[in-house]
DNA sequence: TCTTGACTTTGAAGTTACTTCAAGGTTGAT
DNA sequence: ATCAACCTTGAAGTAACTTCAAAGTCAAGA
């Protein structure tokens, strides 16, 4: 039996994400002792880990809520963990792919002053003054 | 002079967005007619699509308060806006990093299921739940 | 035993950048 | 006159927490 500091360390996230998350739902309450704290087994902390790895790799609670359903039913077919997966995967290549357009132009605008002058004459508030920005 | 939602129309966002930046002293606050509506001229809309294309590179608006402090002072050296253009690349910069490792991860998981399994022999829940996961 | 410091509890508010809503007033065209 | 489409405000909702305040608990050392 761990206390909420315990389960923390050893799940690798704050004690107050854990109990948000048992707030929230996507964790059942926790056993209270008679001082009312909460204490967690081996088995609650393993389920926490997998919340926090699913997290760490961008799954929203909601999604981690479904991956949890889904690992808690081992006879149904696995399709739906994959298309869970497969759907993040797009969307955070659809992210970078953004990221990466984004990049490109605080390049181009970097590109348009060499900080050696007054503001007046910077290209880059120019840039971002000019109404053919959106164009680009 | 324009309503709120000629403005937002002309300059590309919602009219409770600007509503919003007037609320926060991102810009200040708009002249009003006897019918308390708020009107705009051109130099407010122009201010405004600079707002909007700061924010579209991914300022956050503390950042863009900084450039439009900038941007009204045509004397000072530009040095201050190109350190800002600087931060903000490497931070986008640096969140591609952390989502293209993310997306070779989720890719790494995919690999580890063809989907036609029970999810008690997933190869993607197990890697989920490995307490190894963290060392990856 | 007392104290001290580190823990625990709760509910509420703060964070970011908006969006949405409710309830009501204004405008312009028919 | 009436109708849609606009405008106003303040408040609450969004995601996923974090921080705070006020108060109770526990373990160890003097």
């Amino acid at each position: 039996m761990f206390t909420i500091a315990q389960a923390a360390r050893r799940a690798g996230c704050p004690a107050s994400t854990i109990r948000y998350y048992e707030r929230v739902r996507l964790l059942p309450s926790a056993r209270r002792g008679t001082n009312d704290y909460r204490y967690y087994e081996v088995a609650d902390i393993e389920r926490l880990a997998f919340v926090n790895r699913a997290r760490q790799l961008g799954f929203s609670i909601d999604a981690v809520a479904d991956l949890l359903r889904l690992a808690d039913h081992p006879h149904s077919p696995c399709d739906g963990v994959d298309t869970l997966i497969a759907t993040q995967l797009h969307s955070v290549e659809k992210r970078i792919r953004q990221l990466q357009t984004l990049a490109a132009r605080l390049r181009q605008l970097q590109s348009a002053c060499d900080g050696e002058h007054p503001i007046r004459e910077c290209g880059i508030l120019a840039a971002l003054s000019d109404t053919r920005w959106n164009e680009a």
